[in-house]
DNA sequence: GTCGGCATGTATCCCATGATACCGCCGTCC
DNA sequence: GGACGGCGGTATCATGGGATACATGCCGAC
């Protein structure tokens, strides 16, 4: 299933339990919902690999918006970018469901390289893969229609939890219409609007508050 | 915001010199303006250094419209992600000035790895620092005034041009109003409209066509 | 020289979105 | 149980950008 949906971030299976098994290399950390990974503006050398739960990736803007970059599930990679440039964080890392996760330093990369000599491929891999997907987000952003840009949100996000799938369709994380807002660059009302839209013209059902990608009942445009 | 005068991606000036003195590893290449350097779609190996000259990264999207990602100068790498990932390339590189660019291939990263042992690091730096700015990009994106947007943007191609300085201000490489407006995610008449703003406002100057940033003009860093 | 294409500069209309406000629901906390 | 606050849904209003059209100016082709 990894291999059909390019557009993620996933370190490779093998790798992933070699490194969770080897407790030398990483330390174990869990975080309750609305606790803090990391901050933006911070300078230090930490990366982290989620185990479990999710991570809301934001950046906050100078007019005090934000602005939410990525959630972040089981088996990505965060963190990385700000630990290997050794310029401060342009995001914030907060944990939105109770997460376990991994935190690596990359001032120890020479020792864990030598011990998983795949790992630093595999960095480069995933930070050239969040290339792609932040260019695509960019190409997703110059649509100025809020229903584009939501559904195209909602199929990314839906790669990452396709484990939560069932037979209704794609499971959406559950977040509020101000979240959605904050990912797509509208405002609530709009998301409101549009998610209605949505649900009229076939393309998401919404039971119960969750969001669900009806098969087919997206073009593609 | 002052630590984006930093997200730039430039080769460290040293390693540059010494990958350009190694002739073995790269080839050489010239292109005219319009030339193609990669395309969209393709599947290969290859990334670029930027000798001299300027390529334009855009992204076509589903509905035929040209997102433009970035305009890379000299020094700068490109095309790396798409090599290091192994997927499609998600953008298309077109020198727009007569360009002479280097071209390596990922390929043979071990060999060259070996003869420029900090050539990795750089390209996981790079490849990290291009993350930062296509994050910031996002920013950018997510505010939906088009003066602010533009300005912005000038001040990230500004960063790329910084030799061409006069005591004038800051020259913005030239670009048709359509491109600007691919940059931004705007029209060209927004664009048009925008840019009467921003000169009657006094944040930039238009002499003969070339849009210089003033100093002081706009409080960004 | 003229013509035609391209880029810029404007005007006009329209509508979607942002801003704001209000209501109802529901869960939580006291 | 009751109060409160967060969230979703909706209405109203104003605005600013998109769509479109057209004029001007420049430049190269012929």
């Amino acid at each position: 299933m990894s291999q059909t949906s390019q557009s993620t971030w996933w370190i490779e299976d093998d790798l992933f339990d070699a490194l969770v098994a080897d407790e030398e290399i990483y330390r174990r950390r869990r975080y309750a919902p609305g606790q803090e990974v990391y901050s933006q503006g911070e300078i230090d050398t930490r990366l982290y690999i989620v185990l479990s739960g999710l991570v809301r990736l934001s950046m906050l803007r100078s007019d005090g918006t934000e602005v939410i970059l990525e959630l972040m599930g089981p088996r990505t990679l965060c963190g990385e970018g700000p630990a290997l440039d050794g310029l401060p964080r342009f995001s914030t890392g907060v944990a939105i469901e109770p997460s376990e996760l991994l935190e690596f330093d990359a001032a120890r990369m020479d020792q864990i390289a030598a011990r998983h000599p795949r790992f630093a491929a595999a960095l480069l891999r995933v930070t050239a893969l969040k290339q792609r997907v932040l260019a695509n987000r960019l190409e997703q952003f110059s649509s100025r229609d809020p229903e584009t840009r939501i559904l195209e949100m909602f199929q990314r996000l839906g790669k990452v939890f396709e484990h939560r799938q069932d037979d209704t369709g794609l499971a959406v994380p559950r977040l509020t219409h101000d979240q959605i807002a904050a990912m797509t660059g509208n405002t609530r009302v709009t998301v409101t609007r549009a998610l209605g839209r949505l649900r009229d013209r076939g393309a998401i059902t919404i039971v119960d508050g969750q969001i669900r990608l009806v098969d087919g009942g997206f073009d593609g445009d």
